[in-house]
RNA sequence: GCCCGCGUAGCUCAGCGGAUAGAGCAACCGCCUCCUAAGCGGUAGGUCGCAGGUUCGACUCCUGCCGCGGGCGCCA
């Protein structure tokens, strides 16, 4: 058990002796580091519902408290606050625990199935700023999830069948009408080359959909050519196979780029084949009504506090939307994987339709009470004038340009403060480009991800300050430590009893790190861990200012310092591995 | 109009109903004969949008108002 759960644990029994509940037992690191190393706050809201006083509860606690001698002092202050600081030999007993604990004493939870669902990719867009945070705040929670145990599926889940698919078509039609995806009498195969390019979607689709919204005749060949496509017409099915291969491709390299890694590609499209069956069932149940000639499921319910509309399955036409496809990848998940949790890492703005899905998996059967289906809601990007990021043409700045940015311009900080000049090119541009993705990752998931953030290049690669850089830095320092300590045969021993504020402070900070990482799965957030890493770093330079590890002359003191360099530095590893970021060898 | 989110230092943002609201940047003052100064220490900077309420205690919970953003059935 950790530090803090161990405490809470024995004021919980405390609370206990007392006739009170033993939640209110929970020891949480003092935010008065002047005063105390923990604090217990229980005796206040004890005391309130009982009916008591809370300072005498809190004398009743401390007197009821198992006596032990890792404790250097209790006391009580204020109104019934409690106050705990350990002994030095039991910070050094502490340290020791985590420093052989290549978990840093964070526990494993009981192992569910989760997926992970990325939604907002869509064919025919390159990845752009909008994709930035669902994939920078889902894959930490991938990770942050994995780590404690869960087994997670991650899903890109490309925007693959919904009615832009038939605006491509049209698109292409229009441009290259002779090719034979568009001939109802070819016979035989069709290209295995694409006649189109990623950019050449890019350009087709806005300018289709524009043009849709003021010729009705162009809106309607495109729903006609949706209906195609969905009821399986060859030639359109080839040329929609182009299209997600060509998207993939780019995406693929992208997401790669920011070393972010997904289970399955799969799309809207890959439960194409249960759509029919999925709304014949939903009719059969009674879920579903037609109306006006679409298919619809009432989703109201008399709680509301605002009105929510039906949710559309299948248009007049017969023909598919999102909503028809995320629920029938739903019914896919929980049946076929087991799914015990579906998280959904998209935008804000999609928070109805997630309602609506949701509510209508429930009534159908489709997740079962057990199963917890959440709408993981982030923020914005903005540019500097506080409106989400463009580029100067009004446009959607790619993430891979964002990147390069970040890369050159990491490139342009190292030239300045001669850092890394003893590199060869090759590991400059190595460590530039693991800089840059940290310097995105770190800027993004440094805020709570419901809040919208400004995008900063300057300051996510600055040289100074809370960036996701000098995160690494600091690793990177404490790595060289040890490299330097091995070389001299020397390496980590026994903790032995710290004996400055500084030692103490940061192993403290390490102390932490297990409820933060359970509080940030919990609440999907983490800027929790991204703030404890800060902290850990801010600490151990402090360490590193006072205390000089290799110039110790007691080699007892020494080697305890070793053990409490390599205890940071693998538990900084381990927080950052849980934001995505990896810490070069050598900066 | 109704619903959701946001409003904290000059700027960018943290903040789990608890003690004196924190950090980074910018400003100012210091620290490299010593493990990487992308570092460390210090000073200054606040009616936590406004007004009520609940509570022993509110940035945190509730209500109203103001401001900004978003959503509201055959788009995604």
């Amino acid at each position: 058990m950790s530090l803090l759960g161990s405490l809470s644990d024995r004021f919980g029994d405390a609370f206990e002796v007392l006739g009170l509940d033993r939640s209110f037992g929970e020891v949480v690191v003092s935010n008065r580091p002047d005063l105390a190393q923990f604090q217990c706050n229980g005796a206040l809201p004890a005391a309130k519902a009982a009916g008591r006083n809370p300072r005498e509860v809190a004398l009743g606690v401390v007197d009821a408290l198992a006596s032990t001698d890792d404790l250097a002092d209790v006391s009580i202050a204020g109104p019934g606050f409690i106050n705990v600081t350990l002994t030095d030999e039991a910070l050094a007993a502490h340290l020791a625990r985590i420093a052989a604990d290549p978990r840093h004493d964070v526990p494993r939870l009981r192992a569910e199935d989760i997926v992970i669902d990325f939604g907002g990719y869509n064919v025919a867009k390159a990845t752009h700023v909008g994709h930035m945070r669902p994939t920078i705040i889902g894959d930490s929670l991938q990770r942050i999830a994995r780590f404690l145990g869960h087994r997670v599926t991650s899903d890109i889940h490309l925007g693959d069948w919904g009615l832009q698919m038939g605006m491509l078509i049209v698109g292409v039609a229009e441009r290259m009408p002779d090719l034979p995806y568009f001939d109802p009498d070819h016979e035989g195969a069709y290209p295995t080359e694409s006649p189109v390019t990623l950019d050449d979607l890019a350009e087709i689709y806005p300018d289709v959909s524009a043009r849709t919204k003021t010729d009705p005749s162009l809106a309607e060949a495109a729903r006609k050519a949706t209906l195609q496509l969905q009821s399986g017409r060859p030639g359109y099915r080839a040329l929609w196979q182009h299209f997600v291969d060509v998207t993939l491709e780019s995406q693929r390299r992208d997401v790669t780029a920011l070393d972010v890694h997904f289970d399955l590609w799969y799309g809207e499209s890959t439960v194409a084949d249960r759509v029919d069956a999925m709304v014949d069932d939903l009719l059969e149940q009674g879920v579903a009504t037609e109306n006006q000639g679409a298919v619809v499921v009432e989703v109201a319910e008399p709680g509301d506090k605002t009105e929510i509309p039906p949710l559309l399955l299948a248009k007049s036409d017969g023909a598919a939307l999102y909503t028809t496809t995320d629920l029938a990848t739903l019914a896919m998940r929980v049946q076929d994987f087991g799914a015990k949790e579906i998280l959904y890492v998209v935008d804000a703005r999609q928070a109805l339709h997630f309602e609506q899905v949701f509510r209508t998996a429930r009534k159908a059967g489709y997740a079962p009470p057990d199963v917890v289906l959440e709408h993981i809601e982030f923020g914005t990007v903005n540019g500097p004038d506080g409106r989400p990021l463009r580029t100067r043409e009004g446009g959607l700045p790619l993430l891979h340009d964002l990147l390069a940015d970040a890369r050159s311009a990491a490139m342009a900080r190292m030239s300045e403060a001669r850092i890394g000049a003893d590199l060869s090119e090759a590991e400059r541009e190595a460590v530039a480009t693991a800089v840059a993705a940290a310097a995105l990752k770190f800027g993004d998931l440094a805020n709570h991800r419901t809040s919208n953030y400004s995008f900063d290049l300057d300051r996510f690669t600055s040289l100074e300050g809370k960036t996701g850089p000098y995160l690494q830095y600091a690793a990177v320092r404490i790595a060289s430590i040890l490299r330097k300590a091995a070389d001299a045969g020397l390496g980590g021993g026994p903790p032995v009893a710290p004996t400055t504020d500084v030692e103490r402070a940061l192993v403290l900070r390490l102390a932490t790190v297990p409820e933060i990482v359970l509080r940030a799965w919990d609440l999907r957030a983490p800027n929790h861990i991204a703030e404890t890493a800060y902290e850990i770093a801010g600490a151990f330079n402090r360490f590193y200012e006072h205390c000089h590890v290799l110039g110790e002359e007691d080699p007892a003191r020494q080697a305890s310092w070793l053990t409490l360099v390599e205890g940071t530095l693998a538990t900084l590893t381990r927080l950052l591995d849980l934001l995505g970021i990896r810490i070069p060898d050598r900066m």
